[in-house]
DNA sequence: CACTAGAATGAGACATGGTCTCATCGAAGC
DNA sequence: GCTTCGATGAGACCATGTCTCATTCTAGTG
């Protein structure tokens, strides 16, 4: 009972697009799911699925866990492992892809690029497993944060501290949280 | 007051190098950690640090998830991301190494063979971030299992249902940790 | 249109992994 | 032996995610 309803045929918006990728995989189209793909389009580059729960107001927590569990599984959405060891979500327009993150100020490009599996034929042959897939993360500083660092050592120092994954899960995370 | 105090100089076990490690970079060696470290020695492969927790029973939660991360601070532990999303730890013999890890039974093999830095210079160039390091993690099933399931579907069926990372967290995590 | 099966939901308990605080302890240097 | 400051432990706390189960609602059927 919300204004967000389906639009006008010809005019599809991002919603109705997703929708019916959800019907054709014969997923019901519910209210819920709507508010949570609003919330999850509403999202700036990337998001955790807490931030969604907070754009989602009415809709409960579980069912956003659940509903982006199935956008995973349709490739709408893809995770993104920060260096700090939160995942994070972000819409997934390509197929095959990794991440670049920026250690300081979080920025995520994706690259199509992957030599990986030239690493993995020759994996297969010297261990005998059969391949069935990868997770590569890149981890750096972008260029605004680089020059920025030059002289001032602000935020750097509080974000590169402990750059290993899960270290300082808890701190940033809680920082995160307030600054919205 | 325990046993384990150091032994003969001349033959020094693997917790005594360690414990050496520790010295030479300012740490303190005390019995806790002492205990934690005969814990991991005592693991098999790779495990959780809930297992540590177990096997050194003696020491606080807090203090053994302390001295993991010392541990791997000091290079003398690694991570393992299984495809669960779970995170393992293990001896870490080898520099910059990855892991080749299979979905059904769990099997670690390390790989030093890395072919990231190409991709890295790239992207280097294309995007103006500075990189600093990389995470990637190889997912596949080893022999042993791939030729079980030739035709004894049992396993695999329930291992590799939910393959995305984290899918089936709360299962695995459940299962296991029954089993002992 | 009314009816229905079964998918989806929501509330809240539960599980897990990890951090923090703070009073106390004890390893190491003198 | 004393002192200092790093390390510890108990336990509260937090974040992320899963499960249960009674209830609701979508979508397909007649
Ligand atoms: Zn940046
Ligand atoms: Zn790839
Ligand atoms: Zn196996
Ligand atoms: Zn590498």
């Amino acid at each position: 009972m919300v204004s967000s309803k389906r639009t006008a045929p010809d005019a599809m918006s991002d919603i109705d697009l997703i929708v019916e990728r959800l019907e054709m995989r014969g997923h019901r189209v519910t209210e819920s799911r709507r508010r949570v793909l609003a919330g999850v389009l509403a999202q700036p580059a990337h998001f955790t699925i807490d931030d969604v729960v907070h754009a989602a107001r009415q809709v409960g927590r579980a069912t956003v866990f659940r509903t982006v569990k199935l956008l995973l599984d349709l490739n709408i959405l893809c995770r993104i492992l920060l260096d700090d060891g939160t995942l994070h979500y972000r819409l997934s327009t390509r197929g095959h892809h990794h991440h670049l993150v920026c250690r300081d100020c979080g920025r995520v490009e994706d690259f199509t690029r992957c030599d990986v599996p030239a690493l993995v034929r020759q994996l297969a042959r010297a261990t005998d497993y059969e391949i069935e897939g990868h997770w590569l993360e890149v981890y750096g500083r972008c260029r605004a944060c680089a020059r920025r660092d030059g002289r001032a050592r602000s935020g750097r120092a509080k974000n590169a501290a402990r750059r290993s994954i899960g270290a300082t899960a808890g701190a940033q995370r809680r920082r995160r949280t307030q600054a919205r």
